[in-house]
DNA sequence: TGCTGAACACGAAACGTTACGCAAAATACG
DNA sequence: CGTATTTTGCGTAACGTTTCGTGTTCAGCA
């Protein structure tokens, strides 16, 4: 493999000049820079990326970190990311951590021991004390992605929840429901809260409040959401429509329904938060928010390009994305 | 940072003392020994990895390529080689090509150019000369995962689609069925042809062979499975069982079916390969093949860590996993 | 003509680690 | 007891790049 040195004694010129035609980062004579790029050429030259990031102390390369990559959100994430990065000249690395928070912060110390010029993270925002640890943690330049965790701290791109929660409950209102239940996930999870809170506040705005035997809190998982819907349906009064805050809720729900003989949307309209689906052919067809992942994850590589490098000017900002309502064949008017 | 030579001066020892005590690549007295360990914890020391990678010349990470990264399989092998490496201290890059042969090559490159250790490669297997252009390109320990490509360069792990093929003509044979239509993958792509040709040998051997007009060749998209799926639907004489060789496939057939008003499993039985499906709770389940995806992931980092290093040693083996047969909810006797 | 400053090129010194060759001490052996 | 042999530690030289300070040239200007 040709070395910066070859190339230079090829071209008859210095290794800083070779150094500094391939940069760009210092004046050289139009005369010695052609010299230079026949000399790169003849010799095939490729600057080693291990001996630059040794001298410049850091890499081209960002660590992306979520919950669960095997996820169909975090791997079209995850795509959609590495794409945009490598847009730039930039390779991604990948995490995955089972919403785990000690793997996730072994994963961020990994990578930023291995000096990644910036981290991409969904954060697992579990625990407590998370959010002081996690900055601790977080020692390069980061972008969070669709949980809000320190906001003073970091740049974060999330959903508009507030829209959503708007859309969800203006459907559900128009569509005629009065009796509507919720499926509300883990506490302290901002889209969790915030698509409550917006749901809320809509239905109570007209006239129609969310009530106690409803609402179910905390439900995270497959097998909680399976075991809730199934109480929530063998009550006297039974809900006609039943919003799910995620994908694993909706899994889970899908699943008691079928378990307890009912039918969607006939005995009950579902819909779901996340943009979530099983593909065509299948059905039902689930009414949900879709948000694209493109422009999510444009978003965050922008926002983290713009941070490495520079000095940190400017301070974190919150950029939300507008997820928009994607009518299925879950939900029907009363 | 504290750097080794901190370290050393700590301890009063040279630096290459160090460096033999942390790596254990060179005998070192009990006492220095410890004299090193005590002076690594007061200082908090830990080796650069930048600086090891240039000395070194390789880094610890191993890149996975694959075709489309948001696929749940490949998402799925995704995480469990990204934990299986991360078991065993690699990272991993990620890249994702969109069954693009020349993105695929110069991602390759690129991976190479900044010296992993090793690749992970499920590969497109597409277009003219392909093998002959990857194996040229692919100049670092790398082991393949599901298809088949220059298997006489390469280790590769991949299903074992005579033993699924059988599986599947086999299970179709007992439940009656006689009429078997199968929609064949892309030509040239290994796994397309071996199950193929395994399912034509057993119904063969039963005395029910394959006829032409019930196999349609070339399908590899989900579009090109709902057409081809309603032609053969239309024809006078239909087929009463549907084999389909892929994710993708089996998507098209469902809507191509769905579209033509048919119901799965009464007016046709699906079965799949892949073993792909919606989470429960949404109908129907597809009776398909299914493949762990840890046990895979493992085979494949096994053999890479082994090649890793050592002097490449041991001529290139396929290793084959043996898939499962699902029964869902798609298919029944005739 | 002499002075100033910009423009350009270069040599040498890092960045932090590991490998190689050699020396000194310790052990073994005849 | 002297020589052969291991054991163990160190100095030095890389790995391939970029950066910093220095030096040279040359145009502009009084």
């Amino acid at each position: 493999m040709a070395t910066i040195r070859d190339v230079a004694r090829l071209a008859n010129v210095s290794p800083t000049t070779v150094s500094a035609t391939l940069s760009g980062k210092a004046p050289v004579s139009e005369e010695l820079k052609k010299r230079v790029w026949d000399a790169v050429e003849k010799a095939n030259y490729r600057p080693d990326p291990l001996a630059q990031n040794l001298r410049r102390g850091s890499t081209t390369t960002v660590g992306f970190i979520a919950p669960d990559i095997a996820t169909p959100w975090a791997s079209h994430l995850a795509k959609a990311v590495q794409k945009s990065l490598a847009d730039r000249g930039y390779n991604m690395l990948l995490a995955s951590n089972e919403d785990d928070p000690e793997r996730e912060l072994r994963d961020i110390a990994l990578m930023i021991n291995h000096r990644v010029a910036g981290l991409i993270i969904a954060p697992t925002s579990l625990g407590e004390g998370y959010a002081s640890a996690f900055a601790k943690a977080v020692t390069c330049p980061a972008v969070l992605v669709d949980r809000v965790v320190a906001p003073d701290k970091f740049d974060i791109v999330a959903d508009d929840n507030d829209l959503g929660g708007t859309l969800v409950a203006d459907y559900l209102i128009r569509l005629g429901h009065k009796d509507i239940a919720f499926l509300v996930g883990r506490p302290g999870i901002s889209a969790s809260c915030e698509r409550f809170e917006a749901v809320r506040k809509i239905l109570a705005e007209a006239g129609q409040p969310l009530t106690d035997p409803f609402v179910r809190h905390s439900i995270h998982t497959v097998e909680g959401a399976y075991t809730a819907v199934q109480e929530l349906m063998a009550q006297p009064q039974r809900p006609t429509a039943l919003i799910c805050i995620s994908n694993l809720q909706v899994q889970g729900a899908m699943a008691g329904l079928m378990n307890m003989g009912m039918r969607v949307p006939d005995d009950v309209s579902v819909i779901c938060f996340d943009g979530f689906n099983p593909p065509e052919g299948w059905s039902p067809l689930i009414t949900c928010l879709v948000q694209d992942t493109v422009l999510l994850s444009n978003a965050a590589v922008d926002k983290l390009i713009g941070r490495i490098g520079k000095d940190d000017l400017g301070s974190p900002a919150i950029t939300r994305v507008r997820p928009k309502l994607r009518v299925g064949t879950s939900s029907k008017s009363i």
